[in-house]
DNA sequence: TCGATGGATTTGTACCAACGAATGGATGAT
DNA sequence: ATCATCCATTCGTTGGTACAAATCCATCGA
């Protein structure tokens, strides 16, 4: 006699859940095997599979052959982007990322590519460029622990900064933003917008990410005493390793 | 000749997801069966359905009987958790949530629970509660044009609204944060924190999320002027209907 | 002792078959 | 013309089988 009020998978991945809820299955934890499963529940192992792929999917557990099926651990590093338009103290040679990583006692790296080129609709729209004028973009690959970590791209208008430091290849030790004061186009206002989706194919390769991990983006256009966009940054971030915090006073 | 150089269900999914970013399948445009798929790339229906769930656990596509394979369109809501501390325009009686829907030209619509509960540890933390003490909760599901929309739920120590407007059951016109500046406990300084995930089962039922959107939590603790927590609000966002933007100015 | 090797285990991919559930659209009745 | 009904289509669920890929671990050899 079958109560079936829902699919047979979904039962199972419901007990699944409830069981990695509740701590029978703490963090590293492997579930039962396919196997196990398709007995104790008397179904088959497609069944099974269909169950597990939820939780996969939903960012719980991972899994591999041999492995078997784990549960995942998430350990998000903070992020304050209302700390990297401030000062860093004086004499701090590093860049807004490589200080906050190290702060937290872990060990930053990054790749840098820097091309000039026409950038997408939504990038161009937001730096007020013309028709196929040209941005000048600094595409970096950071890293965590040596581990992928995020990514961040920042354009520039090429007008601005062609001839600038920001146009060479490689670090830039005080950061960019310290440049563009030094143009004369420090950043007074800058606009955070931030949204989540899940990763394309891309990102998934170059962050290394596992299946159910969806990315914040977070982009932030930064505007000069005239009100003119100077920088829009966007960075993609896995969502299982970040957390976004900003502090506002109430005036 | 088989150059696989992945698997078979990676293939098609690539090619479907070239397609659809490639604007040959456009939002509403239904891809082709998988009977179709099947036939065209010469594989099993089972293959063809494995490469399709990727796509709708990228939330590019749901699926539906009859009617078949349908690209997603997405249409998000901005949200400014800044002008939520504001004043709203004098005699304007509604709360910030509603407000800033109707600015937008849809119709706003909620429903609450209030109770008392000892909370949760996350945020009885938050609340730097005792063990064991009372917070007072106020669950709302709000509705953008008769949809689910998004989820808040705000927690107050009992023993500082226990017996004021906030603990009694419906809407508060002028908003809870009103009544905690008439208790003497205004929210002077805010801390945001902004994070994304997979949503769980309840959450998929309440919001009626579709496969492959994840949720961004939202989390403000609101302090008053002796640096005491008076609020935690918990915010779950589906993804695809909600933008966050802050504005800052360089101080 | 340490490294290479191979077997066993566990998930990954792929195919086939059958029936259920939902619904768009055609058909027929009023 | 309008509404109810029925059918065909399309996705949803579940069962089965077979072999591939990855890797843990025990065993064997130097």
């Amino acid at each position: 006699m079958k109560v079936a009020r829902s699919a047979l998978y979904q039962q199972v991945a419901s007990e699944l859940r409830r069981a990695i809820y509740s701590g029978d299955y703490g963090p590293g934890a492997q579930l039962p095997t396919e196997e196990e499963l398709r007995q104790r529940h008397g179904v088959s192992r497609n069944t099974v599979r269909l169950a597990v792929a939820e939780l996969v999917n939903e960012g719980l557990v991972t899994r591999a052959p041999r492995r078997g099926t784990i549960v995942r651990e998430r350990r998000a590093l903070l992020m304050h982007p209302q700390r990297e338009l401030q000062r860093r103290p004086t004499g701090e040679p590093r860049e807004a990322f490589a200080y906050a990583v190290s702060q937290e006692g872990r060990a930053p790296s990054q790749h840098i590519d820097v091309l000039a080129l026409v950038p997408a609709e939504e990038i161009a729209s937001r730096l007020e460029l013309g028709d196929g004028d040209l941005a000048l973009v600094r595409r970096r690959l950071r890293f965590v622990d040596g581990q992928p970590y995020n990514t961040n791209d920042s354009y520039f208008p090429f007008e601005l900064v062609g001839g600038s430091e920001i146009a060479r290849q490689g670090d830039i030790k005080r950061g960019a933003n310290r440049v563009l004061e030094e143009l004369g186009h420090a950043q007074v206002r800058v606009v955070d917008d931030i949204w989540a989706r899940m990763p394309n194919q891309s990102e998934v390769d170059r962050l290394q990410l596992e299946l159910g991990t969806p990315v914040v983006v977070y982009v932030r256009v930064g505007y000069d005493r005239s009100d003119m966009p100077v920088r829009v940054a966007v960075s993609v971030l896995p969502a299982d390793k970040h957390l976004i915090r900003y502090e506002l006073d109430v005036s």
